[in-house]
DNA sequence: TATGATATGGCAATCTATTGATGGAAAAAA
DNA sequence: TTTTTTCCATCAATAGATTGCCATATCATA
């Protein structure tokens, strides 16, 4: 905190191991509890709709233009929302229990099973948007849409060195 | 998303409104990601110690300057890290029976009870240290200090923001 | 003193998340 | 064709995280 800088022999990472160190305890504080309530007041919001954050996320990949119609491996669900598989499997059984999502055989290689919205599955995505909508404007109301931006770069490359880190799954 | 844009009537949060909610959808992805792999890979930089990441957030909580005496209340233990009572009661209850944390009644107010680091606990928390180290540096080492303090300045706000609307409890 | 609020613990249910191990089906390579 | 690899599912164990409800001890207040 207090540490005295040398100018003179500043190098690009080692001038100030200690308040890096500093900086780091904190900014993962931060992503913790962040995350924790994330999990809690992302869930309360799509509570009316019996789902959860990770549900959200699964609807909301399967949601996207270029998923819709095929939707996706679960290969492809674990590397986008980077949980792992016997998670995924689970989550995935209540969406199909839900009636919101089914598994579909792959026409090319037998061994994909296509994870994809059933029709209800999309009405109830659609019908969760006014919730989302909300949930983010109350979430960032203090930021403005360049500091949305800035997070969202920081946390981008943030993700990427995690996920190089826990790359051998 | 192909909303057109009346420039005219244009006010602080209104202005365009799609990209907003675009850039939202990614900001939380990656948060969810992040979240994701936060505790993926940090259990993983722990488990040497038989810690995960919640543990460990709870001994680094006890163990600075101010808590390592007479600890924290539960109820600080809670403000501080963001998860609900029954969980941390859980936790605690592990690191108790690890012997590396003690309940002690606290002196003044009977209803409390303070949580405390043991000399084991302290002294795995020492031990700790290196491996923790090591998780920031290989975390972080795409981002200069500067970038890791911006990062942490917007991860604060944004916890501030959630936690308003967590408040509630 | 009686009452209510606060702090904690306990129990239950549900969901999320990890690892590890096992197995099957299908594709790819030998 | 045989072997190996890949993709997926399943079972089990452990830990984390939420909610809700009930119980108890204690403090503060009426």
């Amino acid at each position: 905190m207090e540490k005295i800088l040398t100018p003179n022999q500043a190098t690009p990472w080692g001038e100030d191991e200690a308040a890096r160190f500093d900086v780091a305890n904190r900014l993962f504080l931060r992503l913790y509890q962040s995350s924790n309530l994330l999990h809690k007041t992302g869930t309360r919001a799509v509570a009316g709709f019996g789902a959860t954050t990770q549900q959200w996320a699964v609807l909301g990949a399967l949601a996207r233009p270029g998923s819709r119609e095929s939707g996706l491996t679960v290969k492809e669900l674990i590397a986008f929302l980077m949980v792992s598989r016997q998670n995924l499997t689970a989550v995935i059984d209540r969406l199909v229990a839900a009636g919101l999502v089914e598994r579909l055989r792959a026409s090319g290689d037998g061994r994909l099973r296509h994870v994809r919205l059933t029709a209800e599955g999309a009405r109830q995505w659609d019908a969760m948007g006014p919730a989302i909508r909300a949930y983010y404007q109350a979430a960032l109301v203090a930021f403005s849409t360049d500091e949305c931006v800035q997070l969202f770069r920081l946390l981008d490359r943030l993700r990427d060195s995690l996920n190089q880190i826990a790359e051998p799954e």
